[in-house]
DNA sequence: GCATATCAATCTGTATACAGCTGACAGGGG
DNA sequence: CCCCTGTCAGCTGTATACAGATTGATATGC
């Protein structure tokens, strides 16, 4: 057995962003015996990474029954964003607080960069790994791991529906940017509490449009790639 | 194999509850073989009940080397703190938000007689499932599924250090009773800030002991029982 | 024609076997 | 005296086998 190392790592990672991308549909049932084969591994690390996911909110399980990719639905996507505004306007919060000077400038660069490429590129995946890249940021400036890996899963979850928001409304970039320079500004001047409303408001405006992209996602789901 | 129901979810509770107690030394190596002839069970199912805790926070994995405990230490207790902050006052907003005027009457009853008990009882024990039932409740009351996951998730990671704040300080439940009485008229009301508000200072108020409290709590795991 | 019972195919839950890796210790060389 | 290295016991990582549960289809009675 002369991998690389973990095997059972390999899997969870590939089962993760098949899970996020809804490779896996919405509570579709898992046949384990077939997705080891397909993963080249045998089931026992399989379901040792299903285990995780189910934890983490990828997946669910039913005893006796299986696993099962998680429900899509326009409340649950809600109950996600709602737990966004809950960790993250403590991040920006924490980080308004507790940033060196270091962190704050970073955090300036990193939005400098990022205006560069939100006026050029129209790549939705592009400009969303940037946005997720300054929320992750800020979340590291806080000075909170466990929040760190709160935000980092909150973001895996509702990647699908973000990038189905972001191919639709195109190069609508500019105001999201915006709000970015003023949760950053607020942050460095340290004013706790702006930040966090900034936040609070930057996060909350997209949320009402979750049952509509929900709706959207189901369609670019269930039709096939337009390939065929 | 007549066993009443799942043996995997049998192990999983029967690990966590040891993992959230410490019995589980922190950082200490689990030695997967002894454990599950401990349990019962063979080293598959212990393994799939060790990932999730894993995913959950009350272990950690090292390829390779296998699973530990989590550690303790102040640091690690203050960010478990700030989180409970960042979701609890959340759930205190939603649920002054969203709550109908059942849960409305629910939460005051339950109060209620948690005060009757909360004079009564000298039950370190007691008084902190009470605590911990408070804040469930006001979780239920958001909606919101997933927040309730947080804050279950986050009381049982923090039981053991608030336990022994608990046991230390005896009798002083007054001022907490009072501040869960503010908690819940801000949430009667329907005063979203309010309820936040006083959400946040409850905990926060408990978080500067975290690092004394810890001190105590290794005592407590290393020393053996009074019994003795 | 519909509901129900039965049965086979399939899948999950768990035990067990074994290969490879890790960490500790002893012994030899610098 | 310290460090380096070979060896070995013990543990982890994974495959596989098999028992019990589930599911869906077919047959049967009303």
């Amino acid at each position: 057995m002369p991998k690389t190392d973990s095997n059972v790592s390999r899997i969870y990672a590939a089962l993760r962003r098949m899970a996020a991308d809804f490779e896996l549909k919405p509570d579709e049932r898992i046949n384990e015996s077939a997705l080891s084969q397909t993963l080249g591994a045998s089931r026992t690390p399989l379901r040792e990474a299903l285990n995780r996911l189910v934890a983490e909110g990828f997946l669910t399980f039913q005893s006796g029954r299986g696993f099962f990719c998680r429900p899509l639905s326009p409340a649950a996507v809600m109950e996600l964003y709602e737990a966004r505004v809950a960790v993250e306007t403590e991040t920006a919060r924490l980080a308004a607080r507790n940033a060196t000077d270091e962190g704050r400038r970073a955090l300036s660069g990193l939005l400098d960069e990022m205006a560069e490429e939100y006026a050029a590129s129209e790549d939705a995946a592009r400009l969303l790994e940037m946005d997720e890249a300054f929320h992750l940021e800020i979340a590291a400036l806080s000075g909170n791991g466990e929040l760190c890996r709160m935000v980092e899963n909150l973001n895996d979850r509702v990647r699908f529906i973000r990038m189905v928001f972001m191919s639709r409304m195109a190069a609508s970039g500019a105001p999201r940017l915006a709000a970015h320079r003023a949760i950053a500004e607020a942050i460095n001047r340290g004013d706790e509490a702006a930040a966090a409303q900034a936040m609070r408001s930057h996060i909350e405006r997209r949320r009402g449009e979750a049952a509509e992209a929900v709706r959207t996602a189901y369609s670019r789901i269930y039709v096939p790639e337009d390939g065929s």
